[in-house]
DNA sequence: GTGAAAGCGCTAACAT
DNA sequence: ATGTTAGCGCTTTCAC
């Protein structure tokens, strides 16, 4: 690449002005200074003819701001969090922000490296998708007074702003949906247990079958982690039961994928035989047969609310802010839930 | 935030030492600055207590260089794109390297705006995979002397190294299977016509059919986009000919979602009324109903191999390279492709 | 209405 | 084995 490029200085010279001068015109602060109309069309027009691209590392050194958001999730392959993503970019970049991403896969080690990056950077604020297991790195980052809010995996330790879907409500929308189709006896296929979303999810669960009467019973709780394989042997373990469930529940998008796998090995047909939910409404869970009844997180608001509540974190003056906003969750209805077949 | 916070000086002062020891130090140079055990050692224990993080900015500056690789993609929602970005972000870290991420949402204007500000930002290198309609700004940066590599979406016009799968080998691929099953009409559900990456499947489709002494007959080419509504579109035209294909091959994740929706709603059985196979293996397909017989495209190798190239780039002392990598792809067969049923 | 000068935090000659 | 100095490219007070 060229050595030397084209700047505000050479511009400048080439121009018979001073960098102050190009530099109010190019930041827009022309007016403020009252640069005259006739060197400000100079200015621009030369900028643009020359191609110049003012260097933000300067600028931001200068100014001690980046206009840059961190984004810290823990994979980026996983549809939920690429949506969230590209959210917080498209969100972002209508302040006039840029993200940088990283993708922490699913290790608390490489998150802990990933935040020092961003910080050495000088990202001016942080959206966080934590692994959920450990956050001693971010309580003593965010005692720093750093910018930053939590998403969909929450750490109450942390004394920052979060946002999550509702997911205890979730669970429990699922559980009466089934509830109102005759099902008593619904499992459950959890991901990790240690993340704040799906304990949250399994307390909705257990809530709404205690509502409607039901006493919860572990023996139809199943699943470990997020993978389609716990789906797939949480469905075996469960369905060989002496006493099957009529329903499951899945808590994760991959979970479903792994179940649904198993249930035809085991010549069960869905609704049939056993009704299922699941949560996450991915794009495919309509398109597939039999169309997925979901509940459908609000994966648009999740990643503008955060970049909102990162904004109002960054113009705060003093003291740290820490409200956790819920967002609504939805069912959405479709085939993969039927009445209760009673056998005998 | 700390208005003003630890750095380098600051550090320096504090142990009685010159900014440029700290420096050397921190930099990992101190072995070839012949800094002494003892210092070296002081420096390290007093960065890491005070949780100093060295100014990247302007260090950037300085080098001229900030070790961060661009990466602009049309959609990181699309999992085809999340998983590239993904294997982007790993290796590019692997080497020491952040990126920045970057998705135009399939927008021209937003990929030139997007192109702008990695420039402003200093990226070291950029990965892009092009919207792929024009490619005027591309090359006008490339003429520039930028490191850049093309992925998936290819424009020959601009002179740079570009990675993509073996789009023609990949169709043609598909087209066998088929044929080596007895289907002779076999329809074909195409995405965006303007890029690369379809025009090629496109034509590894026909040269399939060719090979099998089939004459291709347009009246079998659907679709015109990614989307699954093309997808469905294109299924149910396709379906209602007078003479309907036995087999069906989509370019794309989205389009075959979208067929089997259409299939389903009209009452045609896979594999037993039409066979399906569709480009892009996704991890739904092989625990859906059927499983999907796919092109598996090497993401992780396209990832890898982009950085790899951008890196030989950048280190390129002068003049353009141009290289073009094909990446093989793989039929993985799996339960959507049965014999023709011959009616009658 | 515009320019000169200082400084953001870092590194690399060039001194010792 | 370490310190001094200059400068990367920008913005902004202060000057005129």
């Amino acid at each position: 690449m060229d050595a030397s490029r084209q700047n505000l200085k050479t511009l400048a010279e080439s121009l018979g002005l001073s960098p102050s001068t190009v530099s109010r015109v190019l930041s827009g602060n022309g007016e403020r200074y009252r640069i005259s109309e006739a060197t400000r069309k100079r200015v621009l027009e030369a900028a643009e003819a020359s191609g110049l691209v003012v260097n933000q590392l300067a600028r931001g050194l200068r100014l001690q701001t980046t206009f840059t958001l961190g984004l810290v999730i823990p994979d980026i392959s996983n549809p939920f969090f690429a949506s969230l993503a590209r959210q917080v970019e498209r969100s972002a970049r209508q302040r006039g922000f840029s993200v940088v991403l990283a993708d922490s896969q699913e290790s608390t080690e490489v998150e802990i490296e990933l935040l020092r990056n961003m910080e050495s950077r000088r990202v001016d604020g942080l959206v966080i998708a934590p692994v959920g297991v450990r956050c001693e790195h971010l309580s003593s980052l965010r005692s720093t007074g750093y910018p930053m809010v939590q998403v969909d995996r929450l750490f109450d330790e942390v004394a920052s702003p979060m946002v999550c879907s509702d997911n205890p409500a979730g669970a429990k929308l699922a559980v009466e949906e089934l509830v109102a189709h005759g099902h008593r006896r619904i499992a459950c296929i959890q991901g990790l247990p240690e993340s704040s979303a799906n304990r949250e999810r399994v307390r909705g669960y257990q809530e709404g079958l205690s509502a409607a009467g039901i006493e919860p019973d572990p023996g139809l709780l199943a699943g470990g982690d997020y993978e389609s394989e716990s789906g797939r042997l949480g469905a075996f373990r469960l369905m060989g039961l002496d006493e099957p469930p009529t329903a499951l529940l899945t808590l994760g998008n991959m979970l479903a994928l792994g179940a649904m796998q198993a249930l035809r090995e085991m010549g069960r047909r869905i609704p049939s035989d056993v009704s299922l939910i699941t949560f996450d409404d991915q794009p495919w869970a309509e398109l597939i047969d039999p169309p997925l009844t979901t509940v459908a997180q609000p994966l648009e608001d999740l990643g503008e609310t955060a970049v909102k509540l990162l904004f109002e974190e960054m113009d705060r003056d003093e003291g740290v802010g820490m409200q956790r906003i819920t967002l609504p969750v939805e069912l959405v209805r479709r085939s993969s839930v039927s009445n209760v077949h009673v056998p005998n």
